[in-house]
DNA sequence: TATGAATGAGATTTCATTCAT
DNA sequence: CATGAATGAAATCTCATTCAT
């Protein structure tokens, strides 16, 4: 650590800044390495592309989300929904662990899920949404078994898509944690009506 | 008709499929030409500059979606609300107006909702979700009045953008018009309920 | 007459107005077709090419004071320079017949002598100089003779080229015919006492 | 200095040349670059634009010529006019001092003083006159009060512009620095009895 | 460790001009 | 008499990337 250390962290907060004003695409490498007073070849030697240096920023986050999003659906695996019954705030410990995973790293999860158009993680709110498509639709299908009747695949997708999106509109709209956790929560009681609800006729 | 017409067409055929493939600012003029046979001049004839191209693809299906908008809230500010009882089915003319509107031209409406960042119609989707937010919002407190409670100024936000995706999400996911109409029908019931059980508190 | 004489006429109204704004180089032609309501086109067939409209402008200008200024060396040939004693006010008629040539059509002159860059008029100012030149050279080095002195050529040519952008000058910020023949006079006074004094030495 | 040097000064020289040749605005930047055999890139580089590297060729010429004028005229304000009787040469010393500033860099000073249209530079002849007008007239001023006389502001202007002329005739006309030193001798004398005799009536 | 120099491909846009009709 | 359509060449500039040092 030490002068080199710095040129790094500098570069990597222009670059945040850029980053965040006008998305992956669109921000300019000379722009970021002006600010940071480095040259643009230093970016290739630190991180060795334009993606390399958005993935320093965002790769902790979207490895951190992935992680709690996987554990939690293999503990969800587990639950017997043959005599479920939803209770409001049943559901509190799943948004919090989000919300936790989410708030951890501010900026990095905003980057993620709303700057990376034109690089790998491009497709990261649909990869998630699909993740919880997967998830959620085997649950709506034994949910749906278990009631005798049938599950509608459009509503699964979109309730996987509202889902993932409450989040991201979270982020987008609230940048306090404690904040979030009180709006989170009607959101996803809404969401978990619309299971029971519309996902099975 | 004839072989000048055919340049214009060639051309709006082009930038439509350049445009759906790439959103308009990552689309290159140079392909579209290519692809058209034509030179890049000819475009600054015909329409300007490269925004009056995409313009000429979803100017009319933006100013249908406004106008159908326009006139379904001007009919909706004279409801009375401290005796509203939803049924079932009962905002199915709403689903079926908005839904009629984005499927008239479907390219074009995919286009202006989904591929228009860096052109002047960019922010249509926040402005919509702004002009619905405006609207039930109002509803809502009107609503809220009359219950006695208070109106949720987050969850008014969030119903406000889901309303909208619901339809961004159905024009990306389903391309027949008649099957659209039955996806929409439990999202809509779904975010009605929404409203009357979270926009307020 | 009739709708035709409008097309050229508004057209060359336009033209005049652009050139005079920005000089024939910078002038754009569709900028003048648009402005006069007309495609370029028209100006093909009208004037044959954008060096056809400026000519439409100035020629007559550039013809009439051409024909101005060789008729005026023509007679100024045939004077004595022997016995020639300068009396203030005895070019009075030479300043009056230019200025009547380049106020005859005010805005053709300025065109012609402060707008033509780019164009094959160019080098009128020059030209006009070196006509000067020549002629007041000529006299200069019969002048010297009879007084026993040589000239200076590079008076000879600093006092035409001076001359020359009196009137250049005068055009450019006096408007009115009267007080521009006001202005001229001690100009020309002075000029020709730098001819005495200092062309030959 | 080396290789890379050799780039810049390569850039240089064949910009030089092609603004000489063709003036600011007609110059072409592929053209320049083309001849010093490099992308036009390296220009964006080296001299941030067309621009830059116009100025990187006359910028000092413009800021020595701006120091000299301000300069003399600091100077000149301290003098007495209501007991200035001229003398033949007096004003040797100002001219020489003009004559150096000129041509300390002959072609820097041809490029600002007759190829700078369409630049920022392109005003410059006009603000050079201005500064005279402004000086000289405020003199011209004292010196009619001096002599119970009122000032002609045609005049006035009328030989600030040819002061201003006459320097930009010879730096035109004479490369030679010595054979200008004496050519402009006659010329100044003749503007100072202009002054004298006809900016006061 | 990082710079400084430069590339090469590409972007959008503007221009005077042509020509069949 | 003039249009409408289109060309082709050129303009300035931006970009991510490379690489010797």
């Amino acid at each position: 650590m030490g002068i080199e250390t710095d040129t790094k962290e500098r570069l990597l907060a222009c670059a945040k800044e850029e980053f965040l004003a006008n998305g992956f695409q669109k921000a300019s490498l000379r722009t970021i390495c002006a600010k940071a007073d480095v040259t643009t070849g230093a970016v290739y030697f630190l991180f060795h592309d334009k993606e390399g240096l958005f993935s320093a920023l965002v790769e902790p986050a979207y490895r951190g989300l992935m992680a709690a999003l996987a554990k939690h659906f293999a503990e969800d695996a587990e639950e017997d929904f043959t005599t479920y019954v939803h209770t409001p705030g049943d559901h509190d410990d799943f948004a919090e662990m989000l919300i936790n995973a989410l708030y951890a790293d501010y900026d990095a999860v905003t980057l993620l899920l709303t700057c990376a158009a034109g690089s790998k993680y491009e497709n990261i709110v649909d990869q998630i949404i699909a993740l919880l498509e997967q998830n959620f639709g085997a649950m709506a299908v034994r949910y749906a078994a278990s009631t005798g009747r049938e599950v509608n695949p459009f509503m699964t997708h979109w309730l996987s898509h509202m889902s993932v999106m409450a989040y991201v509109h979270l982020i987008t709209h609230e940048r306090d944690r404690e904040q979030a956790l009180r709006d989170i929560k009607p959101v996803m009681e809404h969401i978990i009506v619309g299971w029971l609800q519309y996902a099975v006729r």
